[in-house]
DNA sequence: CCCGAGTCTTGCATCGATGCAAAAGATCAC
DNA sequence: GTGATCTTTTGCATCGATGCAAGACTCGGG
């Protein structure tokens, strides 16, 4: 079966394209008659919108783009479940694009990949893309979500990194927890800013150098923090009393390990995460996590989207071949959503070793 | 700054915007001078193609769409990241819709909700389209992913859940368990199955009636899992040696309220589940589960897929307001692609009580 | 020096829907 | 009856890229 266009729909219902077109999209000075007959019509072909093909006159499409790291890390996957909850809310399509963490796919998005068949893009970028491309602005609609180094030319939704770990960090020390390892140092932004957060907590509560332990990985997964912590307690340095990991993957990882070496959670090692992904519930013992508001980075970062989207002509507004003059920088919001610790057994020590 | 079109590229190079297109698109006879030219201008302005405008011209857009339910559970989304990365060897796009399980959503999506923007369409069907919908054969590209009710005329692909259900049942048995409950009964085609799988292994090793245990949930979340196990535990029956979740949700809920009770696992319950979600390697103990091959069923929804694509005219040939003769009927091909038993701790006894 | 066979380049129509503005038809006051 | 006003419907151009086929140009053989 062909697909059904206007035209044959206008035929079938002897009327002309543009009619059809005003009944379709609700344009209110449209007889009841004809009205109700270009319906039927409409019923009994089966039309269907070509959004392409209003995309292409229109300007929009009706679709944003999310683009993740990961589909498949359950941060990403409840975070791109949350975009997609609130954009239903507003009447907005989410395609989801995986990055596979490639520095080189993340630059080609920030380069405008993706704005031919989206509206908008959010992108929740891992890598760090190149310098020459930091010093870009982009000429469409885009978020940033998360941490990244791009620089404050992007407007970005997330959760303050460094309050959130030196959150997590506090409550290991108000548990007594004194030797505290902060698992997950990598390459990333992220990555640095939790360092921070561990840092100010340790140096805020004056413990010892000594007991300052920070553990690199590659990735935050669960492998990485099982690897990371086996490691750890086959080495000869004494035990530490706490992890804090970088984010609940690497926790499960890290759970996985003590568990298997007879470590006892939380009596000998406690331990948070960060993310509070839903299997952070379910973990042996249950996994003491700092909750971001998804929902809010979700709304957040749409609303964000739909200024930019509503703005004339984009945040970019050089003409073609030149940079954007420095003079007129828009200041990029970074915008701080809130989060809360979740406390489980993990971290939950019945007596304060003070 | 305004979009880039090729008549701006075919300006700057003092060429014709076909000539512009040549180039782009690879087209052998261009002389190395113009070619260069044109890459310099294409380059220098920055110049992005417009897939909306070219999928409208060609009547292919390079995307495929894959619907699931939930992009937050661990299966679909690792089922998203296989899918997306077989595409990406094929040079397809994806793009990943949410259905939120809601059978009208699945409806529209059957109905052609998704195939202006995409080529074709893979459907994750978690209810049942309403029986009307049955009888409808699709216009348009679309391989259903895994079970559902709808009939013959969709292909489909994925595992034999009622071979898949009968292994893990099997495995059970042969560890010597005899009182095993069935987890995950509910309204689904698939959940039909997997009890069929399970009732096929049970009367197989002639286990007695009365240890037969059908435990139905709603959803096969985590929650429902822990939910169901606990009001099991509570009840007053003799306790299973043995739970086979339908899924490794509910399995990880199982194993949770199996912990909480203080029942060890597998020693007094052994457990198994299905999907050997990333997770499943990580629960307490690790989980014995059956691994459907994600990237099989990737791949062979994509042949599928791309071979429907270029039959011309697509899978449905009547004529616009007539419904397919059924005398012509395509066979829709029932995908069975490979799985295994993963054997870890959670069902592992070292004697079998025969 | 001309012709046919390439090679390279171009103009025009087209995909399906909408913006624009004019045409056609209905309604009303005078 | 007639012009003004408002409602309803329509034709045409357009969005950006490509299919098609013809035009312009180059080159070697006769």
């Amino acid at each position: 079966m062909a697909r059904v266009r206007m035209r044959d729909v206008a035929e079938h219902a002897g009327v002309s394209v543009r009619t059809v077109s005003n009944v379709v999209s609700g344009y209110p000075h449209v007889s009841p008659d004809t009205r109700a007959r270009v319906q039927r019509s409409l019923d009994e072909l089966g039309y269907r919108m070509d959004y392409l093909a209003r995309g292409l006159r229109s300007g929009r499409t009706g679709f944003i783009a999310l683009a993740v790291p990961f589909v498949a890390e359950p941060y990403f996957a409840e975070l791109a479940q949350a975009v997609i909850r609130a954009a239903g809310r507003r009447g907005i399509t989410v395609l989801v694009e995986s990055t596979a963490g490639d520095s080189e796919v993340e630059r080609r998005i920030i380069e405008g990949g993706l704005t031919n068949v989206a509206d908008g893009v959010l992108l929740s970028a891992l890598t760090l893309p190149a310098a020459d491309v930091a010093a870009k602005k982009p000429d469409f609609p885009l978020v940033m979500l998360g941490e990244h180094s791009v620089g404050d030319q992007f407007p970005r939704v997330g959760i303050d990194n460094v309050a959130a770990a030196r959150t997590a960090v506090e409550h290991l020390l108000e548990q007594g927890c004194r030797r505290i390892v902060a698992l997950g140092r990598n390459g990333s932004e992220n990555g640095r800013q939790r360092t921070e957060g561990y840092e100010q907590a340790m140096s805020a509560a004056r413990v010892r150098r000594v007991n300052w332990l920070v553990v690199p990985v590659e990735d935050w997964t669960r492998d990485q923090g099982h690897e990371a912590v086996r490691e750890l307690l086959e080495g000869d340095g004494p035990l530490p009393d706490a992890v804090f990991a970088f984010n609940d993957a690497l926790a499960v990882g890290a759970l996985r390990a003590l568990d298997a070496s007879g470590v006892r959670v939380p009596e000998d090692v406690a331990v948070v995460g960060i993310d509070a992904i839903q299997e952070s519930a379910y973990t042996h013992p249950p996994l003491t996590s700092i909750a971001p508001d998804l929902d809010a980075i979700a709304e957040r970062s749409l609303a964000l989207l739909e200024e930019q989207m509503q703005a004339p002509g984009g945040p970019g507004e050089a003409a073609p071949g030149e940079d954007a003059q420095a003079g007129a920088v828009v200041v990029a919001a970074q915008e701080a959503t809130p989060y809360r610790l979740i406390v489980r057994e993990s971290s939950r020590r019945g007596t304060a070793l003070e």
